[in-house]
DNA sequence: TAGCTTTTGATAAACTTTTTTCAGAGTCAA
DNA sequence: TTGACTCTGAAAAAAGTTTATCAAAAGCTA
């Protein structure tokens, strides 16, 4: 409650109608500030002046910064209840309990975050056999770039996943043509030389990129078909990648059942080579 | 939701460049609408005649008739902040909304099946820096198994991740002593080969096995020292291993916590050295 | 009441933000 | 490849917003 504050301090030395102004305001803390200044005169019945003195002597510098701190705390206070979450965890002495729970809320706000025509969209693409699919990762994500990969392969043949070093990018970029995807899960903190690697194989390669990234945004946005950005902040000094496994395993899911007598045929084949690969391992 | 529907609505419609604002505005709702138009503009890598025409297309008469129609939705939610949670919930939504909950009722039945005391035991033995930590996954859980052992490996050392292949396990295991954990990520269809590196790591070289399976439990069982046992079930043609996800960020998490100067050394140690290979920060 | 100070709003200037215009780049089909 | 088309951003124009100036009004003191 930064202003609140203020104005409770400073609220001896103002003026008559500047004690009007803050009425006003703390009446619809704190969106009659995010009015212009215009109708805020007009709400106080003053005048624009008026306004813009009495917040710079709040100690703003102009009216605009004085509407930006007061957007800073509606966005704080949309978050406080996973700081209050913290408070209360070495009470209740549930720590797995409650990051489950915290997990859950991820997952909650990650399902408003991506349509369900973006996601076809890209789930179209993953499934055409046409395009040669490519994989990779940031250093930490790349589990998870991992994880689509050798699920993906499981249904359909022609899925490339991308080594974690720069050197062998050269050969994979010439691999890819036009109606390829590049799939790149990047999280921040974002690696430049990802960043080279989706340029390149937009530009030169003319690939669709697909971006999995955090709110923050992967600088790869730039050069993406697709971006996704989903919620990883569990409150904690982690990083949670929940929503983003989840939203693999959609994809998965939903590529595999929307041609299942395909996928199944892809499983089953793939299963007996398993099979055959291990009798010979295990030989005799 | 109003100005979220929109978006969904008209979504097919839009270019690739508007689709990264959807996902940019998407990624921070609302609040990366709450900016000036320049700012989104910088934020998305386009140019303000881009947002422009977007929040036209959306049909608003303009950005600030766009921008005060987000102020009035964060206005109206104040007042009833559950909505966002539950209130979405009951509406049966399309394919991925749909997943996501039933990833969301994982979790939370996941979180009854592991007591606290057993989580902490893990967490202990995993934050014992005397004891060697060795990490291997199955085939398919053998991602979870990576991100287990690359996370890990920023909080302490004596960290090792078993290749998926077994020609290289018999060194691994002379690597093992007594106190040493080997962490072993086992879903089905189990593999007959872990089962006989488990079972030679229990008996032969004293090694504590920790099992992380799901509910029809992996044969490993009777080598292990720890088992726990998650719910997998999707209720589609696939798994979901998200609460193994989960709970191995809380275990992280928790170790990390726990001695946070040292996790915290660690981790700068770390990051001032992928510094040097010149990677850049990015983020808040 | 006169004279002084403080407060306020009309106006206009200064500034910021948004939209329009226009040309170049890219895409696609023939 | 060409030509028609769409998409995008730089620059300029327009619109909108905020602040400075200044004079009137109000309050206060003698």
């Amino acid at each position: 409650m930064q202003v609140r504050a203020r104005i409770a301090e400073i609220e001896e030395g103002l003026t008559p109608t500047e004690r009007r102004l803050c009425a006003t305001l703390m009446a619809d803390y704190p969106f009659a500030g995010l009015d212009t200044i215009q109708t805020f005169a007009d709400r106080t019945h003053t005048s624009p002046p008026t306004i813009s003195r009495f917040v710079t002597k709040l100690g703003f510098n102009g009216y605009q910064d004085f509407q930006r701190t007061l957007i800073q705390e509606v966005r704080e206070r949309k978050s406080s209840p996973i700081d209050l979450h913290q408070g209360n965890r070495t009470m209740q002495g549930g720590f797995l309990e409650d990051y489950f729970a915290r997990a859950g809320t991820l997952l909650d706000e990650a399902s408003q975050t991506i349509s369900e025509h973006q996601f076809e969209r890209i789930c179209d693409m993953l499934r055409d056999e046409r395009r040669g699919i490519h994989i990779i990762g940031g250093r930490i994500s790349d589990a998870l770039a991992l994880y689509l990969s050798r699920h993906l392969r499981q249904i359909r043949g022609n899925v490339h996943k991308l080594s974690a070093d720069p050197e062998s990018w050269p050969e994979d970029l010439l691999r890819m043509k036009p109606p390829d995807v590049l799939f790149i899960v990047d999280f921040r903190r974002y690696q430049p030389s990802l960043l080279q690697l989706a340029k390149r194989a937009s530009t030169d390669r003319s690939a669709n990129v697909v971006l999995l990234t955090d709110k923050w945004m992967s600088p790869i946005l730039r050069h993406s078909t697709e971006v996704v950005a989903l919620p990883i902040e569990s409150g904690t000094v982690w990083d949670s990648y929940a929503a983003s496994l989840v939203l693999i395993e959609a994809m998965l899911t939903r590529i595999a059942e929307q041609d299942w007598n395909q996928a199944h045929q892809h499983i089953s084949n793939w299963d007996s080579l398993r099979l055959d690969l291990k009798e010979i391992k295990n030989g005799p």
